[in-house]
DNA sequence: GTCAGAGCAGATC
DNA sequence: CTCCGACACATTCGG
DNA sequence: CCGAATGTGTCGGAGGATCTGCTCTGAC
């Protein structure tokens, strides 16, 4: 199949808002490349073609990495008139790619990458570019290529769904709904599918609420019991184990198991002898109190032995998929919990069995008073739904609040073209001037943003490089946040994890708003 | 020649 | 991670 | 009883700050 083909249908996509129309064209380029690379007819090294298709349609490289981003397609050579490239042919000078290291590796992957984009036509090139920088901007990613596989082979789409999370892999579950005679066929393929110790499932997710008693409305019927589990700020861990062979993976489904040998001990140390866990590892104190986030994040992206000998990470789970033979999936938490307390002991995460939602609210304050990031609320009675954000788990923390002075603001893109969109934070120093803590552009609403437009536009100041638009520090802005971090970036040494805006402020003036040092505070605890 | 720093990519939240 | 908006689908309401 | 309005779930777009590791570059 040529990689013209692809390009076109992600145009078609990018083209429509309708989920149903995007969903059929890339049903049809699917079944198109299942029919064209029959199985067993390609002698050539490189992966199925479905495979690469279906990644490529979800905007997706398969090569996790390439070393190729933003900055190298900044100069591109001129395209080709004809399209001639085939996936085939592009997945594997992206497998070369991939496949560089050390010293001039970087000249190498420039040649390898201005002999690819020179023989790509111009839309090819817009289509390769896009997905370099994973920004295809067509409006379907992972979760319309499910449907479409669905359509393409007939089969449930529930069943392709679940086949999806459990190999945590699309391209594999293409192949085998495409590669099926007929629909009945695939279903039956699809079904065979299961959880598989040592290969990672996508992680079940949770919707947020703003406090315990939302949280508790959303789980279902009042007084019905829930479990609520500490929420940890560390990373997400799916822990399997059989024998003495341990694996661990993060929330993306990435291995990390060379990075993180402590955890493969404590795995190791649990009573059973084969089972998948879900939890989160971050670094803590001898008391049990967290550290910091960025000490995790630190500890955990390190590859180092050094780095990692200076700071632990320890593992707590709140949920077990396996145990020693069992899947528990599909049964419910209640049952799942039971199992986990088994053989978990001092690593499970703590939590409080409940129906008495004061009682649910105590639960949540304290661990807030221990420093951890807040409780995630569970139905007993919900399965473990994974990889999808199903309303069985549901996530509160507390939120903080600031009022800050906007400084500047940047020039929206994509949706938010013609607005000014991304504002610079500000708090208040001691000497009259203003520190600059971040920036944010979320919680705006279309009508906020129609609005600052406007408003910044009156009070732009002093020249601006194109992009970032300096303002008369007036405007004052309510901020929520979910903690303080530290910082090398900006010159009051913090800055806001997750700034998102509540409401403009037109009752004060920049005078009354926060100060720098209020906002220190927060570091602290 | 060595080494620190700049930039970038890719990951976490 | 966060939030908003858009779409698809289910449910309720009004003629 | 059926079509229109209203609500709910799900998805995508967009981008924030941080961290590490890699490669290249420029100063000494």
């Amino acid at each position: 199949m040529l990689l013209d083909d692809v390009a076109a249908t992600s145009e078609a996509v990018a083209a429509t808002r309708s989920r149903l129309a995007k969903r059929a064209s890339i049903a049809a380029l699917l079944r198109r490349a299942a029919e064209e690379s029959p199985p067993g007819r390609d002698p050539g090294p490189g992966p199925d073609e479905v495979v690469v298709v279906t990644s490529y349609l979800a905007g997706e490289l398969r090569q996790r990495r390439t070393g190729l981003g933003w900055a190298s397609l900044r100069s591109l050579p001129a395209p080709a008139t004809e399209p001639t490239l085939t996936v085939a042919t592009v997945d594997a000078a992206f497998e070369r790619m991939a496949g560089l290291s050390g010293p001039g590796s970087d000249t190498a992957r420039a040649a390898e990458a201005s002999a690819l984009f020179g023989a790509a036509t111009e839309r090819e090139q817009r289509f390769l570019r896009g997905l370099v920088a994973g920004e295809l901007r067509q409006g379907a990613l992972d979760a319309v290529v499910v449907d479409a596989i669905a359509e393409a082979s007939g089969a449930p789409v529930d069943v392709v769904r679940r086949a999806v999370m459990l190999r945590g892999d699309t391209g594999a579950v293409a192949v085998a709904a495409l590669r099926a005679p007929d629909p009945g066929a695939a279903g039956e393929a699809l079904g065979a599918f299961g959880l598989e110790v040592g290969r990672p499932v996508r992680p079940m997710l949770a919707q947020s609420a703003p406090d315990v008693a939302t949280a508790l409305e959303k789980l279902g019927p009042d007084g019905a019991e829930v479990s609520v589990d500490t929420k940890l700020d560390g990373i997400r861990i799916q822990v399997h184990r059989a024998g003495d062979a341990v694996r661990v993976f993060t929330r993306s489904l990435d291995d990390i198991t060379p990075r993180v040998p402590e955890i493969v001990a404590a795995a190791l140390a649990l009573d059973a002898n084969t089972f998948v866990l879900d939890g989160e590892a971050l670094a803590v104190d001898a008391s049990g109190t967290p550290r910091p986030f960025q000490e995790t994040a630190s500890r955990s992206a390190s590859q180092e032995a050094e780095a990692l000998a200076a700071v632990e990470l320890t593992p707590f789970f709140f949920d077990a998929l396996h145990v020693d033979g069992r899947d528990l999936l599909d049964d419910p938490l209640r049952d799942r919990l039971a199992v986990l307390d088994g053989i978990a002991g001092p690593f499970a995460v703590g939590r409080l069995v409940t129906g008495d939602p004061d009682a649910a609210a105590a639960f949540f304050t304290d661990a807030v008073a221990r420093g951890q990031e807040g409780v995630v609320v569970k139905a007993l009675d919900a399965p473990y739904a994974a990889g999808r954000r199903g309303a069985g788990w549901v996530k509160v923390k507390p939120r903080h609040t600031l009022d800050l002075v906007v400084l500047a603001v940047e020039r929206g893109s994509g949706r938010r073209q013609g607005h000014l969109s991304n504002i610079h934070l500000g708090a208040r120093d001691s000497d009259g001037g203003f520190v600059m803590l971040g920036k944010t552009f979320k919680g705006m609403t279309d009508q906020m943003l129609a609005w600052q437009t406007e408003r910044f536009t009156e009070l732009a100041d002093g020249p601006t490089d194109g992009y970032v638009v300096k303002v008369r520090p007036e405007q004052v802005v309510e901020i929520a946040f979910d903690g303080v971090q530290r910082s090398t970036r900006y010159p009051g040494g913090v800055a806001l994890r997750f700034a998102r805006v509540i409401r403009y402020r037109d009752d004060k003036t920049a005078a009354e708003a926060d100060t720098i040092d209020t906002v220190r505070s927060y570091a602290a605890g």
